[in-house]
DNA sequence: CGGAGATGTTACACCGGTGTCACCACCGCA
DNA sequence: TGCGGTGGTGACACCGGTGTAACATCTCCG
């Protein structure tokens, strides 16, 4: 039988109650270390029994900063951004914090205001940045401003380690290509991300790297560029596979254009991967789905998104959180020996 | 100048320099008519000035209301889940909400406990809940107990208009059906979704509905249940081209399924669409991406979630918002005619 | 000219927490 | 016995808004 006709019970509720003083209560939801046990015990039996749960929008107050992270991004791939909210979600639960999403327009000439406005209205404790917004500068500028502590997530070099959880894609294509010159490839064409992009810059390099390392030249011929569609993909595709000779595998910087490609082959008669081998980058649900199974590069996109969501609610712990992450590649049915 | 030295300028600071009282600048803040012209100009002067947003967390205390509408949902579809986020978000955008995300686990079997703990910590204004977990009246139940108002996303019947937000699933199936019907299949598979999901059991209505119009018969032999996984598909898939006689068009309850069901074609040397039509539901990034592009149903999702969004922020317009939606047919190249 | 109404504005308490500082009880020690 | 130190607690102001009721003005009208 709570004092409250209607509400929950509050801080006074609880206080009255168990014959002590709001402050001690409060002493008691915060874990004080000088505190007498029996008090403790007494408040915490109370708490219990009229299912006393303090109000986060009154303690924000108090506290002048609020539990709220926010996750700003436009639509890079939805697996992703699903899996980055699973992610800060497990660093998250079990903690006063909460999600707020944001999806902006990148290309809208307003996405900064509308983001300024954002944060200044919902005065959110940190937020997070997905790629490929998370890529824009002025963003970034944007919370250093307006005080707003904020962790990018991207490619290497992105920002400094404290503000950067990122992944080595230079490295990981390196890996890629690596693996389909083992298996025999020689003439490996590459479908480039959209110009601007540090990650299509990043993933360029490396497959300059890898050739190198292999002591391949590279052939603009077999080189393209797309900006991250599959419609791109295909048209990519078309003038890779409309080369001479033909290459016998190609890479594509992300999942989307690797399935242009594949598309692209179907149409000129080729099979995958009997006469082309392809290799995507992401690991997008489509990998996974289409015919046949796409051996792709993963990003480990929920350790990293905890790690961001780690490194920005506590920066004490940040420090030991890796801020670089090695992707994976994952294997299935789009490669074949040459 | 603003005599907040760190901090963002407060009502008091406006009042202070304006020289009228708090409640004049809560007056301005908030519209309300009675109010001279002139000194809303003056206190708005100083507002722009300023810089000056009010606190909506101060607010949300003073209020008993705050403006956090939640999302619950687990994981169907990363296309879905995104599709509803903006949907929300365009009915949101520009209004003082803020979209808060928790994804959960259906088959945990503390969920309820979860999102009670969720709910009762964040004092959420309102939620949403997608399907599946859409379906589990537990968690209506819960919401309802707890005085947070809720709007669940779903197949027909879920609850009453007013926490409602449907797409009619079965007309949807027998339109698709039909198609097939159309194009001369008269023997056509059916793969359902897990038992116990409305969602699935409209479906299958729809598809019994379809048969009967044409009169066609139902027959057990060419009709699976999987639990809308790729996996499960394929399986399906198996089961119904094993038939004899072999069905020449396969309606599936998701894209996922479809698209195991595309894949057991391909393993047993058919073609599609040329051997085996195929219909699948959802319209998930998916049914794209594999070839051929997979013909499907598509739920408006996002102007669902808009909806759903308006009816949850402002009732009074949620009579005149509707509550069911017919999903399309997307047409692509996996079917042919018989 | 005086009072009822409308209009515009203010003072003040309140929402539900936290920080500050005073205070009390009790300890050991000179 | 007096005194400083320490563990434990409470009174009270404060965070930044909103609701309420009272108060000035300024009509309008008998």
């Amino acid at each position: 039988m709570k004092k409250a006709k209607d509400g929950k019970p509050t801080i006074n509720d609880v206080a009255r109650i168990a014959g002590v003083s709001k402050k001690t209560v409060s002493r008691v939801i915060n874990r004080s270390p000088l505190l007498n046990e029996a008090t403790r015990e007494k408040v915490e039996a109370v708490i219990a029994e009229l299912g006393y749960v303090p109000n986060p929008q009154a303690r924000a107050l108090a506290l002048r900063r609020n539990f709220l992270i926010g996750l700003i991004h436009d639509n890079p791939n939805a697996q992703m951004v699903l899996g980055v909210q699973e992610g800060i979600l497990s660093a998250i639960r079990d903690t006063e914090f909460a999600l707020v999403v944001r999806p902006v327009n990148r290309r809208s000439p307003d996405m900064l205001e509308d983001v300024r406005a954002f944060l200044e209205q919902q005065r959110l404790f940190g937020v997070m940045l997905l790629p490929p917004i998370s890529e824009n500068d002025d963003l970034a500028a944007l919370c250093e401003e307006l005080g707003v502590t904020y962790v990018r997530m991207g490619s290497a070099h992105l920002d400094e380690d404290e503000h950067l959880v990122a992944s080595n894609d230079r490295e990981a294509v390196v890996k890629a290509v690596t693996y389909l010159v083992e298996r025999g490839h020689r003439r490996i064409g590459f479908v480039a991300g959209p110009e601007g992009f540090r990650s299509a810059a990043e993933r360029a390099l490396g497959y300059h790297d890898a050739l190198e390392a292999a002591g391949i030249a590279l052939d603009p011929a077999i080189m393209a560029e797309g900006n991250y569609t599959f419609e791109t993909g295909i048209a990519a595709g078309e003038k890779l596979l409309g080369a001479s000779p033909r290459p016998s595998a190609i890479f594509a910087s992300n999942d989307e254009m690797a399935a242009g490609v594949l598309h692209a082959a179907r149409k000129l008669g080729l099979s995958v991967p009997e006469d082309l081998s392809i290799v995507g980058f992401d690991d997008t649900a489509i990998a996974a789905h289409i015919w046949p199974p796409l051996t792709t590069v993963r990003w480990p996109i929920q350790a990293m998104a905890k790690a961001a969501a780690i490194k920005l609610i506590d920066p004490s712990q940040a420090r030991k959180a890796p801020s670089h992450f090695l992707s994976d590649l994952i294997e299935r049915a789009s490669v074949a020996s040459a």
